[in-house]
DNA sequence: ATTGGCACTCTAGACATAAGAGTGCTAAAA
DNA sequence: TTTTAGCACTCTTATGTCTAGAGTGCCAAT
């Protein structure tokens, strides 16, 4: 029962709606758009997407506005009609350039990760999230230690994930570059190569190997190793653009203010974008309440994933009013998410 | 002509106008305060307040708002008192204690400051910022190199002021051990000790005394080094506590969005910092119209100074609406700013 | 210097009204 | 069978009017 035309004003709702955010009628429907039909024709097609519940009306007598099932049908029309995707790919074309230009002075996980989220914020006008992959797993590459200072000493965690951490420990007495080197070579005898998660039992009794007078310093050295170990077990999030959220704020269910709380909660976040599951090089789109959490339950997320060696490994996310520009933001995430992947993959 | 009792109905005012966010009358006054007058009397002393500029009527027969000039008074008599320091002086001692668990942990400058921003606003539930020392003409103390895998290099650049920066870099072909530590040695004689902006001059001349199979490398090392080099030349700030702006959003003057992407602007908020004086462990209030950014123009700002073995590096500040609560406030960015500067000094 | 009293002012909320935008339905036209 | 014009109806929004209440300013009395 739904005709060409019906869709063709569904798309006309929709893209109206987003352009003015009021809700649309008939009348100035058909004085927008060419129909080559009257305004109560228009209003029969309407009858039929509200009797589908792909549009609504806010009271009585008023203009429509799309439901989050009537965004559910736009969007995935959008992803499949080859012209529509032609402009994501050019799109994507454009922002690939440019991203590319930033990313590729970025070697560093950190900062990668972080600066991603920022140019998609700024690409999309829209909040944007970042999920850092899951390093619980990962494995130490090397363990390296850089005198810094008499007593002071940096101490480099280089795992397989591209990520290099650093803290500074203060020994409790000077040690020589000799020493430090020769330390270095004992750690890395048992770190090097292992997964994190078995180091902080190897660790504990490396301690005892050494001899008393050494053992202070050693373990100062330990548990700065433990603690760059235990900021890999967490899991995290990059997160940009909360000015952005604020410029949409009425959407926001629970309130701008708690649902900027809930990105602090990097541990949520990161647990709550794994919910969805994701092909690759395909974005998804999650529309207002077929979201569970409660603040986002008027807005929309867009999601894509990116991967090391073809398998997945994190997901990179836009989140925006439902009435957000769907075609502008699924090139963003889609560029995004595939720098990622194509850096790790090199 | 101002009064004792003035003074006090001032104080009064300003704290009911803290709590409640609404004009306050002569009648609620008197009832919440024992003033042991009537009321007519106090609307005696409002109008002499008012009369001297210290509080407005938003109109005709409403209650009084406090005006900045106000705020200013409250402010400067609350750092006079003995009674009012002692409580200060007690919310220090305890703020000082969290942070300083906390903030003991961490040696690398960025982390340092990004977790100061943090506590800081948390503690006030205000928006916070740190300002970065002024970096320019900072030493070098080292630089190292560290084999990552084949053919990366992690760069590390440490310098006087306590922050250790890396990044990684691609060479052109394999390096041994050996030559990237002879390497690391010649760069290091040049480096060393120097001021970080006549740097860029002599590696350049540094590339020209390798032989020239070695120079793609060096380059690609120099090329590294001077990335680093220039992000410290950058104007920066830590920043935190968004989520608060959003509470108190109506009082923002240029609308919440562009105060936000003001803080985004690291450079311009970092000279701005730099237009106030302070003395030593002095913290300093800018109320409202004191200031001149148009967005801050209804918001007060508390400054801080941290220093670096007596000498003034940088500042801390708290941003918050006029009415914010100035005691509890004053001590938060008292025991940051310490904090800052006792470890810098050890 | 302080106070009670009183007229006066202004806001905020309640209510009424009118204009406008939009709908739904019906009967006629295509 | 689809489209259209027309019209009655509904609901929102803007506007105006009114009133209660909070608060002031001032004066005369203490």
């Amino acid at each position: 029962m739904i005709s060409e035309r019906n869709m063709a004003v569904l798309r006309a709702i929709i893209e109206d709606f987003i352009a003015t955010n009021e809700p649309v009628g008939s009348k100035t429907l058909v004085e927008r758009h060419n129909f080559g039909v009257s305004s109560a024709t228009i209003r029969n097609d309407m009858a039929v997407l509200e009797e589908e519940g792909y549009i609504a009306a806010p009271h009585t007598s008023s203009g429509r506005i799309p439901t989050d099932k009537g965004y559910r049908v736009f969007v995935d029309q959008l992803i499949q009609a080859e012209a529509v995707t032609a402009e994501i790919k050019k799109n994507f074309a454009e922002l690939n350039k440019i991203f590319a230009k930033t990313l590729d002075q970025l070697t560093d996980l950190d900062e990668k990760l972080q600066t991603s989220a920022q140019l998609l914020a700024k690409a999309t006008g829209e909040a944007a999230v970042v999920q850092y992959p899951n390093m619980k797993s990962v494995s130490v590459r090397s363990v390296e230690f850089v005198k810094v200072s008499e007593a002071r000493v940096l101490i480099l965690l280089i795992t397989d994930a591209e990520r290099i951490q650093q803290h500074v420990v203060l020994l409790s007495s000077d040690v020589s570059e000799q020493s430090l080197a020769s330390l270095k070579e004992k750690f890395n005898q048992v770190c090097s190569g292992k997964a994190i998660e078995s180091l902080s039992e190897s660790l504990k009794v490396l301690v005892t190997k050494f001899a008393p007078e050494q053992r202070v310093n050693v373990q100062i050295l330990v548990d700065g190793i433990l603690l760059l170990i235990d900021a890999n077990k967490q899991d995290k999030v990059a997160f940009a653009g909360a000015a952005n959220l604020v410029r949409s704020e009425q959407q926001f269910a629970g309130g701008l203010s708690s649902l900027l709380h809930t990105f602090d909660e990097q541990s949520d976040i990161w647990q709550f974008l794994n919910l969805w599951k994701l092909e690759a090089e395909k974005p998804r789109a999650i529309i207002g309440s077929e979201n569970s959490v409660f603040e986002l339950s008027t807005s929309s997320l867009l999601l894509s994933s990116y991967s090391n060696q073809g398998t997945e490994v994190a997901k990179v996310a836009v989140v925006g009013p439902t009435r957000m520009n769907y075609p502008r933001n699924f090139a963003a995430v889609l560029a995004v998410s595939k720098l990622l992947s194509k850096d790790q993959e090199d």
